[in-house]
DNA sequence: TCATTAACTGAGG
DNA sequence: CCTCAGTTAATGA
């Protein structure tokens, strides 16, 4: 399979946290993954499946899910390339939430069976993949507190600047702009609001020469504003240089 | 299909 | 009285 371009975002991501040896980068690059594609607002994985996998977004973005009785469903967490939004399959093994494509996507699965090999071989990737997770729980609480606490503009400027932070990562900041695909329904989903109220804050945001949203794609207007707005502190995502 | 906008409504401060 | 947000519906890209 093509290893560089699908594990690159992995290792590179990786790379980041801390100390990963050449023989570890070595030893996954050599892990057999299935690449699939697929359409947007696929299925990856439902609630209550017992995944043998876990699933490396190699293309595309995708998102874990919770659906409620009425159907309305709130996102939980966005998931760019590089990132095992499911990583947590490994110990938990029924499905608690969906995971799901929000744009077309390729996806690589690694069976379980060779990730609790290679923890017992690597113990410095298995301390990266638990460090990742904290890092992961780390998000959810922010979550909450954007979801339940702040006023919708903010919270989708949050949202926006925490996806800015993630992309700079896997280096894929393009100057003041960088990528948003999702639809403004999956938007409101992710705020906890209709896709006609996210439709007027982000008019509202572009109005007030913020940040303007068009064709699934940010562009900052105004940095100061846009930090003060989303009340940022990027601390929880626990990258070293802190934001 | 997705985005945009208006008009109306009600909750809540 | 004002702001926020859901609903509905019409229209445009």
């Amino acid at each position: 399979m093509p290893s560089d371009a699908i594990r690159a975002a992995l290792v590179r991501r990786l790379h980041t946290s801390s100390g990963i040896s050449e023989e570890d980068v070595k030893d996954i690059d050599a892990l057999p993954i299935a690449v699939r594609q697929y359409p947007a607002e696929a299925i990856v994985v439902r609630d209550g499946e017992r995944p043998s996998e876990c699933c490396l977004v190699v293309d595309g973005f995708c998102a874990r899910s919770k659906t409620i009785a009425s159907g309305r469903r709130q996102i939980l967490s966005i998931h760019i390339p590089g990132e095992i939004p499911d990583l947590m399959s490994l110990f938990l093994h029924v499905m608690d939430h969906d995971l799901t494509t929000l744009t077309p996507s390729t996806l690589g699965f690694i069976r379980h069976e060779t990730l609790q090999k290679l923890h017992r071989r690597r113990p410095n990737v298995a301390e990266l993949f638990w460090r990742d997770t904290l890092i992961d729980s780390a998000m959810f609480r922010e979550w909450i507190v954007n979801v339940g606490q702040r006023p919708a503009p903010a919270r989708l400027a949050h949202v926006m600047i925490e996806l800015r932070e993630r992309l700079r990562i896997i280096g894929r900041l393009d100057g003041a702009s960088f990528e948003m695909p999702l639809t403004q329904e999956q938007i409101g989903e992710a705020l906890g609001i209709t896709a006609v109220h996210a439709n007027r804050v982000i008019r509202q945001l572009r109005e007030d020469g913020i940040v303007e949203l068009h064709r699934g794609r940010v562009t900052v207007l105004d940095e100061r504003r846009f930090l003060e707005l989303a009340d940022f502190d990027g601390r929880y995502l626990h990258q070293s240089p802190v934001l």
